[in-house]
DNA sequence: ATGCTTGCCGAAACCGGTTTCGGGAAATAT
DNA sequence: ATATTTCCCGAAACCGGTTTCGGCAAGCAT
């Protein structure tokens, strides 16, 4: 027994695919074949080789096989960190979307961050280069995104979570903000409310003048002329949501109800509101966008549209693992629903005829010892 | 002109080596170990062959290395998606540590979502099978790990967060939650508390065996005997935590403080101490473990001991690289330290002598019409 | 029988790197 | 001057797959 070395000794062995040929008396060529499912083999050896392989436990080295086909089956995504946007929240679900769209096809996600734009160009480029990955899924997309141009010049498969302007060659996976906005303002119109403000997020981003139009588009539906002082922008924190609801309550003639762009704004005017002394879901309505968790703890809770970010990871993931083998781009777009979630927070208008100033000042006198929330 | 096809016009040409090797006259396997630090090339040809290669921009392909080195510089890790703990709220932060400290050696990250052990199995096994990474990086450490035995069987290089008993050949980075615990007993117990009582995690993690042990290292520095009717587990969410409070409180003798494992779960005991007409942080003292978000928009903000997630991602990178460079697995490992937050909510005991109950029931009394939180 | 497909598989090239081996030229030792 | 070492680099094998090509044998038409 001295001396004598089993291959189990050394290490769990690795069973290659000459491995498998050997064993069925065939040559490797054959076996990839049979495993690729090429036209040329046979149904009877092509059972043999499936069968065989799955005994052994043969499984392809990913890497062996992308040198001579060029693809490695990984997808990247540069995630940004640098922003305080509602996206984080997201993370978790839209990783776990994209995650499954992968592992069903058997390719794998590769992750990257990044805190600026030319770290998240470096990145990109690197993955590019090295070939870690196929193809790239795009989070945040601006109106007119420089990524995009790049990308096509290095001749590299992508998919824009969001839409972009110049159409040309782009694949796309986007919720209809617009139409929720538009939505929004009607259900808004239906209550009663004839001032209704919108409050945006940041007009780089091209989701940002989506929803503008859809604003509009609400207006126009329900008859409202738009006024200039009711639309503000930029607002996509707490913090911010906050100074626009405030900036809205100080008007001569307040909105009494607020279209939001954004749930973390949404959640900032529930500050500005208690310290004006207005009650949200009683004088003053709000709806959200996006059904961020902190919207269901809220009082009352954030009436809002919510987005479901694990379904953008799984579709944005199957369309461009279908473009890189070989779909067009420009048929590989969808778009989809965000989800009403009709809660506290939006009613109809208290005070009708634009009194609300009165109730507000007359609330701000007992203001200061209202109680904060968790 | 006609018929003329230039390089460009078929699409950008990829520099490969054998490109960098005829560009100087040398032969690819020269211009490789120059590249790779082989000491058997003279420093002039190293140099020149490190110019070329720059100034072609020639990068290699991972995987046409891999193939040869067996190394796809990458780091795998799979990110359970079934638990409602805290951890979700620190993806984006750890995954951002992670990977700087990948990038930084010019590895990659892959990353995969798992709802269930059978799915994190398989998908250890499968990115494991086709060599789509060196090594994981295993989140959520039980005390008794399956995956640790299975991937030592495997052979698979490995590091976890947390620590755990059997520890023969294993790396880890781990925060000293236990320091955490301790530290927090002795604070309340300095306050003049004397009856304090801790609300841990789940039992299964080892996190919460370490932490339960700090809690009585605590209690026994202060000279306080510990009391089993002040001791729950199980934890870990707004409704568990809410949950544990609320037993609390209708003990005869309550406690004056909670040490929570979980900050989550401590801002459960803000709705059970709201629900009770207790304050926290004048009647009721509160400490967390996590440093989640949602306890600076606390009110009072929740004292706690923050973990910082970026740097747990950027440490067990850099160990696990380490690692399987041939670094010696018992040597890598890290502790870390949480880092107190003194915010609101942990004061002296308002009620001395175990009053508080009577204090909990008068309150009651007026229960119900306290508002409610954002 | 002969010629022509068709079905099926072996043989070998190939992908783009890395690593081993061996040998020529220069430098040093004898 | 010769032997020996040292310094470099070329040549070629190799990694584990995929894909092309060609040819044998069976099936079909003539």
């Amino acid at each position: 027994m001295v001396g004598q070395e089993t291959s189990a000794s050394r290490g769990i062995e690795r069973v290659k695919i000459s491995d498998v040929a050997v064993a069925l008396n065939l040559t490797k060529g054959t076996v990839s074949r049979a495993l690729n499912g090429y036209p040329d083999i046979s149904e009877s050896t092509r059972l043999k080789v499936r069968n065989a392989a799955r005994r052994m436990g043969y499984v392809p080295l990913s890497h062996a096989q992308a040198i001579k086909t060029g693809r490695v089956r990984s997808l990247g995504i540069v995630w940004r960190v640098d922003s305080h946007d509602g996206h984080r929240a997201f993370l978790s679900d839209f990783l776990d979307g994209v995650s499954r769209a992968v592992s069903a096809e058997d390719w794998s996600l590769t992750v990257s961050t990044a805190d600026s734009d030319i770290a998240e160009r470096t990145t990109l480029s690197r993955l590019l280069k090295e070939r870690k990955v196929d193809g790239f899924i795009l989070p945040r997309t601006l109106a007119d995104d420089p990524r995009v141009e790049w990308l096509r010049n290095e001749e590299a498969p992508f998919i824009l979570y969001g839409r972009v302007a110049s159409e040309r060659n782009c694949s796309w996976f986007d919720f209809r903000g617009e139409d929720a906005m538009r939505k929004s303002v009607a259900r808004l119109a239906e209550l009663g409310h004839e001032r209704i403000a919108f409050v945006n997020g940041d007009l780089r981003f091209n989701y940002a003048l989506l929803r503008r139009d859809g604003y509009f588009r609400g207006l126009a539906d329900a008859g409202i002329d738009p006024d200039p002082d009711l639309v503000l922008d930029g607002a996509m924190t707490l913090a911010s949501g906050e100074a626009a609801t405030r900036k809205l309550l100080r008007l001569e003639s307040p909105p009494t109800g607020i279209v939001f762009a954004q749930d973390m704004a949404a959640l900032g005017a529930y500050r500005a509101a208690e310290k004006a002394g207005v009650s949200i879901g009683r004088e003053l309505s709000v709806i959200g966008y996006d059904g961020v968790p902190e919207g269901a703890w809220a009082s009352p809770q954030l009436s809002t549209f919510a987005v479901d970010s694990r379904w953008a990871g799984q579709r944005l993931a199957a369309l461009l693992i279908d473009q890189i083998r070989g779909g067009n781009p420009e048929d590989l777009r969808e778009t989809g629903e965000a989800r009403f979630l009709s809660r506290g927070s939006d009613c109809p208008p208290a005070a009708s005829g634009g009194n609300l100033a009165d109730f507000i000042n007359l609330e701000n006198h007992y203001g200061g010892q209202h109680e904060h929330q968790l």
